[in-house]
DNA sequence: CTGTTAGCGCGTTCAC
DNA sequence: GTGAACGCGCTAACAG
């Protein structure tokens, strides 16, 4: 059993409780290739290892090899929504069967300059929501950061988006098959979400233009009953009769909206969401929206963070059946 | 300007451009007390600081001292609403406001034993929303870790359970101040975050008891409108006319279950919320709800680990406003 | 006062 | 399988 009231465990208590050199230690915790070292040995070394409850420095680690384990997530500063968690929750567990740890940073970046931090951290890869200037990618490859990927539109190097012009995609044609043909888009008031709505309409324009059907006309819809009843009006003035919102919460509010205007949903207008929160299936009437499948997506920015540290090719996406529409009474 | 295509910048680097030592750079960077070091030299050493972007290596900063500047806050493994969200950023921005950085792992506890990481990063700290087994805190502290908060009830050390309690009471006393008597309290299906049920129950039931008003009746209230009417009805049948929910999603259920069972809010039933999330004032009717300064918890637990790490007193929680009621339709 | 020299902390890895 | 040097910043001891 581990005792845990000691001081640190080092690698030289492993090692003189096992009998053997640091060296050896370290060839064995790590399995060195080309290290011949006896199965003896080994388990002895282990169960030293286990018995003191050894873990390796990272700080000591982190040095001598130039490149920390750790895997550095930057949170946008705009208002994050609980699919970020679970997102976050199956990135955490995906990269933690390649020995990668994820830790993510919630600050601002105001707080203090982003390039202080992974100058600070040495992190193998850092994620980002948010674009990187070109000058901050070469910077961040040069100090060893082996892969730098944003989750928004303007990734350079490594195509990483998360598929969002497919979530779109999805929301149109469902709405299409159902007969619609005047589709609106509800944009998110604040503007620095526009990252990820721009793709989304883009693959709700795509799919409208598969199909001959007019182009989706694009509101603005802010999270609040009033505002939203307008935007409700003006589409029903333009002929729309269903509509795309950026996520569950435009969407709700343009149920508010209709609500207030009186206007009857799905009856005169359908409403389709993006994320399946919690509330949208609470909402009157329950939300019909898109959802992500965030494991298989975590468990592809795993495997491309791993790819990129072995300098390997990316994986593709298996873009097939990601992203699923959630039926339900709003569209 | 930073030169952003070098190898990583030493402290050798900048000392060799200010023409200094390497300990003279530490010095200087550090304003270490008691060693004076002109003026002259502090701005040279400072400038060629700047303009090679000299940014100390964590690592080592850490393996001399045996203690990083980051913070680790270990996120529960239930899934985590969107006040988390911001409740991060704003202790990212209190802890960064001294020095210190935020780092969030989302990890289950499963992916890794939690000892495995904080051996790893050697944090100064620990914050965690569930509880740490004595032997758990006492091997932490052994290992450096100067202060392990936890966010639920059991924290034994250090007192810093967010006031919990205090959110239940001001939704009892709102609704009581209404005129209502029979109270009902909504828990939450996950049996995980029971953790921060209690404590928001326990508000509620000594605001009953301190206006003579009996006792709760509690429920469980699955996020599904179904299960939620056959709750609501229950209620009904018991003369409840006032629920406490455990959250806003939660509420958002009995708002869903209410209009199932034909049941009039806030005429026959009144509902009120925790966290004031998007959804809610868009809900039919709009949810009135409780809202936690998340800004002052912040500094405050930035103040106590600050507190800590400096063997110095906890601060206390200025209790007074950090609770506050939204008034809206539901209650 | 001002600033330097030297060794530590810990895991990794090359040469013997 | 081992000895020893290395990576980088901190700080006690010490010299102008």
């Amino acid at each position: 059993m581990a005792d845990s009231t000691t001081k640190r465990v080092t690698s030289a208590d492993v090692a003189r409780l096992a009998g053997v050199s640091r060296a050896t230690v370290s060839y064995v915790l790590n399995d060195t290739p080309r290290q011949t070292i006896s199965a003896g040995t080994r388990d002895r070394v282990r169960d030293a290892a286990a018995q003191l409850g050894y873990a390796p420095s990272a700080a000591a680690r982190t040095l001598r090899t130039g490149r920390s384990d750790v895997v550095l997530c930057l949170l946008p500063d705009w208002p994050i929504g609980p699919e970020v968690g679970s997102n976050l929750g199956h990135l955490s567990t995906a990269l933690a069967r390649h020995g990668l740890t994820l830790v993510v940073h919630p600050g601002n970046r105001e707080d203090r300059p982003i390039a202080e931090l992974w100058k600070a951290i040495t992190p193998a890869a850092v994620i980002a929501y948010t674009g990187f200037s070109d000058a901050e990618m070469a910077a961040m490859r040069s100090a060893g950061v082996s892969l730098v990927v944003a989750l928004s539109r303007r990734d350079r190097g490594r195509e990483l988006a998360v598929p969002q012009e497919l979530v779109g995609r999805r929301q149109a044609e469902h709405l299409a098959q159902a007969g619609h043909s005047r589709l609106g888009y509800a944009y998110p008031d604040d503007p620095r979400v526009r990252f990820f709505a721009e793709p989304r309409l883009a693959g709700v324009r795509g799919a409208c233009a598969a199909r001959r059907l007019p182009t989706p006309v694009g509101l603005t819809v802010p999270l609040d009953p009033a505002a939203a009843s307008e935007a409700v009006r003006r589409w029903q003035a333009t002929g729309v009769t269903a509509v795309c919102a950026y996520n569950d919460e435009v969407a709700l509010a343009i149920l508010a909206g209709a609500r207030r205007a009186g206007v009857a949903v799905p009856g005169e207008l359908a409403v389709m969401g993006v994320d399946d929160i919690v509330p949208a299936r609470l909402a009157d009437p329950p939300l019909t929206t898109v959802t992500t499948d965030q494991a298989v997506v975590a468990a592809h920015l795993a495997a491309t963070v791993v790819a990129a540290m072995n300098s390997r090719a990316a994986p593709t996406l298996p873009a097939a059946d990601i992203v699923r529409v959630v039926s339900r009474e709003s569209a």
